[in-house]
DNA sequence: CTTGACATACGAATTCTTTAGTACTATACA
DNA sequence: TGTATAGTACTAAAGAATTCGTATGTCAAG
């Protein structure tokens, strides 16, 4: 059986990202993160977090008083999902009219041909 | 209060698709296109391409009873502006880390490797 | 012991997304 | 002429995403 297709909402993403960065972190860690960029309240933060607790994306355990949340899946593992929604979603599952545009608004140069013709010689 | 979405929605980006293709469409149209993979009601469509005019993504006229809607935008630009903002929502707005998945589930081989040097040619 | 700080639990409001029902109108046609 | 058909207009409602308030519990400092 194919895993439920689930994907992270933006706000959901914003959050993962702060706790992929510091592989653990307690709702007050994230809070004070988000208000450096934006007015939040912090039960605001702890609903999220406990969203994404029970959609899997985060575990939790009890250190003293609070909550120590940590990630339950590698961040390239669940970014990866996006992509591959994404590109299934918006071009038909194919990456050649994703490059094609990366290549056209110059997301795509020579700089990142290069990467890409080393990481192939890698995979090799 | 959460931001407005700039880009389409899923449903609304599945019909768009079937509009860029046609290029004009009525609602009886894409209904009925939509039909074959999915049961939906008429007035579900309706609701919605009057809901992607409203935002500015179709422009419609009328002919004879029916009214007859056609793209307001390129599709290489909306879908353009999806990919933009998809890469700034979760690659912080830069190619490299989405080639790097590219790359790693084998989306980009050989091949998309080929296209992407011979695009790049061109341009120049 | 009381109080303030800090944590969770619970509930709820708001907005967006998606879906669809009902009412009404104009046209075609039997 | 009257009726079925095909269209729009209007309304609504369910579900997801996002936000936050209030209640409550616990711990530490005074």
């Amino acid at each position: 059986m194919r895993p439920k297709h689930t994907t992270l909402t933006p706000q959901e993403l914003e959050i993962m990202k702060l706790v992929w960065q510091r592989d653990t972190a307690t709702v007050r860690d994230i809070y004070e993160a988000l208000l450096e960029h934006r007015k939040i309240a912090y039960t605001t933060v702890m609903t999220m977090m406990k969203i994404l607790e029970t959609k899997g994306y985060l575990k939790k355990r009890r250190q003293d008083r609070a909550f120590v949340y940590r990630p339950a899946h590698p961040k390239n593992q669940v970014i990866g999902g996006m992509l591959r929604e994404f590109m299934d979603r918006v071009f038909n599952g194919s990456a050649e009219p994703l490059l094609v545009h990366l290549v056209k608004t110059r997301h795509i140069r020579e700089k990142e041909l290069q990467i890409i013709k080393r990481m192939l010689g890698e995979i090799k």
